[in-house]
DNA sequence: AGAAATGGTTATCAATTGAACAAATTGATG
DNA sequence: CATCAATTTGTTCAATTGATAACCATTTCT
């Protein structure tokens, strides 16, 4: 429990013990999604993750750190979303996968979107870092896809490079948004079929040289 | 000067001195932008504005008063991109024209998206009397014009409570992100004529309808 | 001229912030 | 039992926050 370099279980099975760096981490997601990192306080995750504001400081060097962490989990959870790159040979196929592991990510985990629309409203070193970090694999592999696609003459007739942040703005900000989308009409719940043919919706939008 | 009621300009014809509420809502309106409500604070948006920060609560009683303004000054923006209602006769030409105006509006002003994008990530108050007061008109319109190029089979298979928010991600987040974006790709620049080829290409995407 | 009003300036307030520190506790090992 | 490292807990600190009050300068009206 101690050490948590590699990820082997307690050996005792007892997991009825909280694993307060997860329960922080858990915490913070919620916090910073919500007020962004200037607006939530380490106190406030404290005490939703059922803990003392110290021990941020202890098990992670600074809120800085804290925020870093729950990206990476947020980053890791959504991987689990897509598939790896090179599962395709069609291209079509990798595009139509990628908008429904968006989606679906984005309706179960809205947290990750609205971490970055707070921070990539601005040129600052979390944005740089996360984009470093994180984003540029995601969207190279995306334009490349892209690219192949139009190549094809299948995608619509917008900016290539507007086409990215487009598309990622279409599938995720229905759900980043969902309180906005809610105070307008009212409670919304969605299940995984319609969730789907909501993303095949947006994929004949995207490419409507599929039906040509 | 002192009655700002009627916009009778200062009988001296020197307008070397500067309205310092109207300084402080434009230096409101980026750090607001840039950091949220939360993260702005009232002596750096003081600063900005070459003024000093008891200021703010002398012409606004409060931040979130200030905010109210500078949301209120941004959503009046808006509107002289967007054409009043009752102007066209067809549904097409409407829709047309509102995305036209939005993506022109998000190109030039991104703070507005970017401001409500800070806010609507939670139920909050501010979020709120946001809704209330600026959106619901918009968003009402806006989807009684996809209602009727939905009921004329022109639109693309998306969820409908979800169509309006999709829209207005696609046409704003590239503009909101602006900085994520030029990160990524390098600096961006788009002249006019880019941006109504761009918003034609997201026409003919919502609208599939158009082509058959 | 004198009073009133408007707005700018300075100083200061209580509250909250992230962080640091030391003491107390825990659990395992010798 | 004694020892030691890993956490937890309670307290404290300097910095920053939004807001207020007191004071000053200028203009406007009587």
């Amino acid at each position: 429990m101690k050490e948590s370099g590699d990820g082997v279980v307690d050996a005792t099975g007892d997991d009825a013990e909280v694993d307060v760096r997860r329960q922080l981490i858990d915490a913070a997601t919620v916090e910073f999604a919500r007020n962004g990192f200037a607006g939530a306080s380490t106190r406030a995750i404290a005490i939703r993750a059922g803990a003392h504001q110290p021990q941020i400081n202890y098990h992670f060097s600074s809120k800085e750190a804290l925020w870093r962490a729950v990206v990476d989990d947020l980053f890791s959870q959504l991987g689990s979303f897509l598939e790896p790159e090179g599962t395709f040979d069609d291209p079509v196929d990798e595009f139509r996968q990628w908008v429904l592991g968006l989606v679906l990510f984005s309706a179960e985990r809205p947290e990750l979107s609205r971490l970055i629309m707070h921070e990539a409203a601005s040129y600052n070193d979390r944005m740089n870092w996360l984009v470093d970090t994180f984003a540029r694999p995601f969207v190279d592999r995306r334009d490349r896809v892209w690219a192949e696609l139009k190549a094809r003459g299948l995608t619509a007739d917008i900016d290539d490079l507007l086409a990215e942040s487009t598309l990622l703005g279409a599938t995720t900000i229905p759900f980043a948004l969902m309180p906005h989308v809610e105070r307008i009409h009212g409670p919304v719940d969605f299940d995984r079929a319609m969730l789907e043919r909501h993303a095949e919706g947006l994929v004949r939008a995207f490419l409507p040289g599929l039906d040509g």
